[in-house]
DNA sequence: AATAATATTGTTACAATATAACATAACTCT
DNA sequence: AGAGTTATGTTATATTGTAACAATATTATT
């Protein structure tokens, strides 16, 4: 993420937070801004590293506590195959997004995809199954390591 | 999974290793046993445990590598969201399995829905995107624990 | 059968991820 | 100001997973 859409997207998760009457705080805000810069997905325990340049007495449940706060309110992901936190590409409301995921550059892409969403539910309802969450994550190659590797 | 079923599953596992040409050795069966007979997705070191029962020197490792050998056999699966393995209910071929993870009785139902696979896959493609492998774990309550809460 | 190559297991130590528990501080509301 | 709630500080520990290297067992080759 540029340093310009960095900006708007904190700015957005700022107004979002106030007009739920949550508190995103100075802390909050720095955990949710290491991971938007990145643009890839950070365990957190880099989280953790990068926040201790700013906060020396940062500790990890300083930065789980952020991730739930931040995960609550949609506006960060966790990976459960990379055990590692991505920011939302459009935090518009409570979703969980599916993840294309690069193995070999890392990089991930979140899609909100009905038709997949739809099969899920299909499937669920089938089974009598009552759905809550959803967890899906493709695991292979992006469009450009495809072009670089062939 | 009852004794008789139990039995069954053992016995196809050790004709489909023979049939392919890799060891299901004593260690490796006794995982699958364990991870088997318990019906529910179980952790690496609850598996331990009762290897150890056993296995009295059975260390992590030991788990470990029976379990990567036996998801590489598509006898077992891993649940990302869990953390957790649980034995495959249809172990033809290679294959990943799609789940549906009751969060009150902790019991999981293992799907093989060919409509979620496609729109996965026509979802990657769109996307310019090469799959190897799809996760799919859906969290809610089973038909069962429905009946019962409500 | 002896040898070499490969695959499996034993063993110790450690890395990486996440949480419990309790104290302190900050904020909100009356 | 005081009470109740929310957020943070701090220490210790739980949980999950691997690295590295030695010892055994199996398989293939001579
Ligand atoms: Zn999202
Ligand atoms: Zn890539
Ligand atoms: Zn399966
Ligand atoms: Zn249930």
């Amino acid at each position: 993420m540029n340093s310009k859409k960095l900006a708007e997207f904190l700015e957005y998760a700022a107004s979002l937070c106030e007009t739920r009457e949550v508190r995103l705080t100075p802390q909050r805000l720095e955990v949710l801004s290491i991971i938007a810069a990145s643009g890839k997905p950070v365990g957190a325990y880099e989280i953790l590293q990068k926040l201790q340049q700013e906060r020396p007495n940062a500790a990890p449940p300083t930065v789980y506590r952020a991730l739930d706060f931040l995960q609550e309110q949609g506006l960060v992901h966790r990976l459960a195959s990379l055990q590692a936190y991505l920011a939302c590409n459009h935090p518009h409301d409570e979703h969980q997004g599916q993840f294309l995921i690069c193995s070999d550059c890392g990089r991930v892409r979140e899609m909100e995809d009905g038709a997949i969403h739809t099969s899920l539910c299909k499937a669920a309802d089938k089974a009598g199954f009552d759905m809550d969450d959803e967890i899906v994550e493709i695991l292979g190659r992006c469009g450009e390591c495809k072009r670089v590797r062939s």
